[in-house]
DNA sequence: CGATTATGAGTGAACGTTCATTCATAATTG
DNA sequence: CAATTATGAATGAACGTTCACTCATAATCG
């Protein structure tokens, strides 16, 4: 071998990897078992790594965990904005997003549950507002979509966060019940749920013209 | 004093109040902090007792964690089954139970966020399906709601946790919100919120009768 | 170009801290 | 004055983090 290599399990890895090996021990072990449940040592552990080693890369604990936090969020990023139909009706674009963000995490279930469980911790509780609704990127789309819905009367006049929570408060439950195996989401059942929670956001005294 | 008595703060408490000042401590302590945010020290610090004396009362944090839960599911349950409209139309139980729960949650956030820390927590995951949906008290209760209300067609034909989902999920955003203090809950949005919800579920073909 | 030195990623034993829990003792009760 | 309840210093396990050290590779040298 040319350069520098190692091996771990069967795979040959370039030394390049070792921080993303880490970051996906530290995903798997949070999600299996919390923040306070994946020490340091098991996460080296599944990595393959010495316990020093993860310090090389992160400086402390919490900073690898919204590393982590930050490498997830712009893949969920990307993901949703994708093709995103900014000049078709507002319905098309709705049912484009929430279905978009569906679709992500029931095929990234570990990256949703990663998401909850910071959200639901101290380290996100401060954040949640700017990270989720505020003025950036996905959030400005969102907040775009909504308020013209509700200033062209698509939908219903109520509180921004209302119709956020009416658009993808359900996904929280389903995605939580896919990734536990209550439930299975296919392309389908996806589309439903999504026509479902447009049917709770539109305004239900319809407008003239149909969105 | 002619018993046995001591001061908190402004209060004076008699013995049999001692358990109940630790478990408002831990709910207090916990929501703010987490689970692990909230070690044993600081919970008989704010409870006002000596370290020694929690185990008197629980055989140890784990047990005092989950009595907490157990007294908290026991409020819920009662205030949102009291008064319950069994013999009136499904619409009508629907809306009551949706707007009892976010009823409830908006006065009692603290409630509220516990049980939300709890099942997001390694604690919660394993238990979640028995007290939020199985054959128990309130979860009968939704379970008989929304199997009548698919099989009389007046709801979506979708798997049970989906409707569970589109008539509870906004509401885990909502009073997130409501406790966070981006929004504010008063009986009138909680109204227009609980119908939205039913226009979620709601078969948007109707059945021949107005339910 | 082979030999020598410098580099820094990787290591893991050791450290200090924090935590839940215990228990000998003290205080309070009836 | 026994019995019950409360106390808080002491304990040991578990944790995040450190740091002196190793060694494969890169850089430099003669």
């Amino acid at each position: 071998m040319s350069e520098r290599s190692f091996i771990i399990g069967a795979g040959v890895m370039g030394e390049k990897d070792k921080k993303a090996v880490i970051m996906q021990a530290a995903l798997e072990l949070i999600v299996e078992r919390g923040f306070h449940g994946a020490p340091v040592s098991d996460i080296v552990g599944r990595a393959g790594v010495a316990a020093g080693t993860i310090y090389q890369y992160f400086e402390n604990k919490d900073v690898l965990i919204r590393a982590l936090r930050d490498e997830l969020a712009e893949n969920i990023r990307q993901a949703i904005l994708e093709g995103y139909p900014s000049e078709k009706p507002i319905r098309t674009r709705f049912l484009f997003f929430v279905e978009n963000l569906l679709s992500y995490f029931a095929k990234n279930p570990l990256h949703f549950r990663y998401m909850e469980q910071y959200f639901n911790s101290p380290y996100g509780i401060s954040l949640r507002r700017d990270k989720a609704m505020e003025k950036r990127d996905s959030g400005d789309i969102v907040h775009e979509l909504l308020s013209e819905g509700i200033s062209k009367r698509f939908m219903k006049n109520l509180p921004e966060v209302v119709l956020f929570s009416l658009a993808l408060g359900p996904m929280l439950v389903i995605i939580r019940d896919h990734v536990l195996g209550f439930i299975t989401l296919d392309d389908m059942l996806i589309r439903r749920i999504t026509a479902a929670c447009w049917d709770a956001v539109k305004e239900t005294q319809p407008a003239a013209e149909v969105p």
